[in-house]
RNA sequence: GGCCCCUUCGUCUAGCGGUUAGGACGCCGCCCUCUCAAGGCGGAGAUCACGGGUUCGAAUCCCGUAGGGGCCGCCA
């Protein structure tokens, strides 16, 4: 059988991390199986729209090149694929079950979540208790006939219980007493998730539902639905939480729950999402570094884990480096010169620049602070940088070194790195010393700073004769 | 409160009855080197949450306990 996967966000204004990695998973098993990959929006809630969030949906996609086969934009022969526009569809169904008997009309007031358990309690809440489904036909016409409003719930044999096999979780065992009428069909005509989800994934031939394992004690219920249909049900795959840092729940205040956030640090979309399949996932081998191409040939949902993972920034920045380093030279130049600041992309030759830089950078929003410097030496910098016990420089040895150094560069002929390397290694052959106490204080006086993203005849080349000289003038008055 | 689920280095994880409990990030050290980094090598870091069983033998199986998470919405 075909497999059919499907990403079903609300539209909720970002991306959330977690959700991220469910579309991907799915996304992995379908592409793995040769199967098709949809894209459902759940918008059912019509008091939580917001405004172009169905646009940071697609957005999220198709940065991360997790491209769907069916959705709203690209259409398919199940849809629509909004859920807002499928409402005759969930009358149609939530009539069969009025008719079978399997559910009821309920003219019930709201009843609102409660936020603390009550501590008194003994027993379980037992939620809503059923009172309307005991309502005589007459009762029912009566109702209608004053224009009570009613939702429309399903009726639920409290009796028994129901086990079903989760992908990840295995064997789970929910007792119907932990089950109340769920609402199928709200007040204002829209489904809820527990029935619009059923009937979508029924009629969407869903054959694989991956989502969050806070649905793992209500998919019973969503069984039982299936049961009242008459549908066989598909498999179901939960998957562990994303966590945040401290262990606390992943969320938008910490800045890196939401993909748009990410991205802002200069995270690569690949990096995030290689990443993020590793949370929660693992192939069994110690690969760690993963095309969109590799996971997709190496995901495997039995490899899937039942943990909460929590998710740590230093791991991806040190991914991303990866993915940096991977990147073919003309692609990663594309990327950096959005990140360089106008007077390195004016005064210095950018392509050379990236190609010495393209090994250090971890996120493409720290290429600005790690080439100011070329465009603006900072003249206010420590002598005290000279100073350096490894390399055996000092404050006089520096200045010492720098004349001289300056009196051998100012005499070059050629101005590339080729010349100007052999330039200095052999003033330093010269005086029998070796070349770190040599490039030390030449960093430093051209760079102005102790941590640089390249080496000191790099510098040197991109900053060019004049520049290089004027540098090293300026050292030397300051020793 | 009821029910469901989870628990291996700080973090991500391997492990599926017999291993010196392996790898990765981070950290530390060494080497290389044109500093840092990168790269190479090495180190510290886990009484496998705890307590009972079962077994010749348990991180692995069973039962409890604790801690954490989830659900109990006309939210998804």
């Amino acid at each position: 059988m075909e497999v059919r996967t499907r990403f079903a966000p609300s539209p909720t204004g970002y991306m959330h991390i977690g959700n991220l990695r469910t579309a991907l998973y799915a996304y992995l098993y379908a592409r793995k199986n040769k199967g098709v990959f949809i894209l459902r929006i759940e918008d059912t809630d019509q008091a939580r729209l917001v405004g172009d969030s169905v646009k940071v949906i697609y957005e999220s996609l198709a940065v991360t090149g997790l491209e769907h086969d069916e959705g709203p934009d690209k259409g398919g022969p199940v849809g629509p694929y909004v859920q807002s526009e499928r409402c005759p569809i969930y009358r149609e169904y939530a009539d069969k079950l009025l008719a079978s008997g399997r559910a009821y009309r309920c003219f019930c007031e709201k009843h609102e979540k409660q936020e603390e358990p009550d501590e008194e309690q003994d027993g379980p809440i037992l939620g809503y208790d059923g009172r309307c489904s005991r309502l005589s036909e007459a009762e029912v016409r009566a109702n209608l006939a004053k224009g009570l409003p009613f939702v429309i719930r399903q009726k639920i044999d409290r009796e028994g219980s129901t086990t079903f096999k989760d992908f990840v979780y295995g064997d789970i065992t929910v007792d119907h007493k932990q089950l109340d009428d769920q609402i199928l069909l709200k007040r204002d005509g829209f489904p809820t998730y527990n029935f619009a989800n059923v009937v979508d994934d029924h009629l969407m031939g869903i054959t694989h539902v991956m989502r969050g394992c806070e649905y793992i004690s209500s998919t019973p219920k969503y069984l039982l639905l299936y049961g009242a249909f008459g549908w066989s049900a598909p498999e179901h795959i939960h998957l562990p939480h994303i966590m945040g840092p401290n262990g606390k729940k992943l969320s938008k205040r910490e800045g890196s729950a939401a993909l748009a956030d990410l991205l802002g640090k200069g995270f690569l979309p690949e990096a995030i999402l290689n990443y993020i399949a590793l949370l929660g996932w693992n192939p069994g081998t110690e690969q760690e570094f993963f095309t969109k191409a590799d996971l997709i040939e190496k995901f495997d949902i039995a490899r899937i884990g039942k943990a909460p993972a929590m998710f740590d920034e230093t791991k991806l920045a040190w991914l991303n480096a990866q993915h940096v380093k991977a990147l073919p030279p003309a692609k990663a130049h594309e990327l950096f010169l959005k990140f360089y600041p106008e007077a390195v992309v004016k005064g210095f030759d950018a392509v050379k620049l990236t190609g010495y830089i393209q090994g250090k950078v971890e996120k493409l929003a720290d290429i600005p602070a790690m080439v100011v410097f070329l465009a603006k030496l900072e003249e206010q910098y420590s002598a005290e940088l000279f100073v350096h016990a490894k390399n055996k420089t000092t404050l006089e040895s520096s200045k010492a070194t720098l004349a001289e150094l300056q009196g051998i560069l100012t005499a070059l002929p050629a101005w590339d790195y080729a010349s100007i390397l052999a330039a200095v290694k052999g003033y330093a052959e010269a005086k029998g010393a070796k070349l770190g106490p040599v490039m030390w204080p030449l960093r430093i006086a051209i760079s102005g700073q102790a941590v640089t993203p390249t080496g000191a005849v790099e510098i040197a080349e991109l900053l060019g004769q004049p520049e290089t000289l004027r540098r090293l003038s300026v050292a030397i008055a300051k020793l």
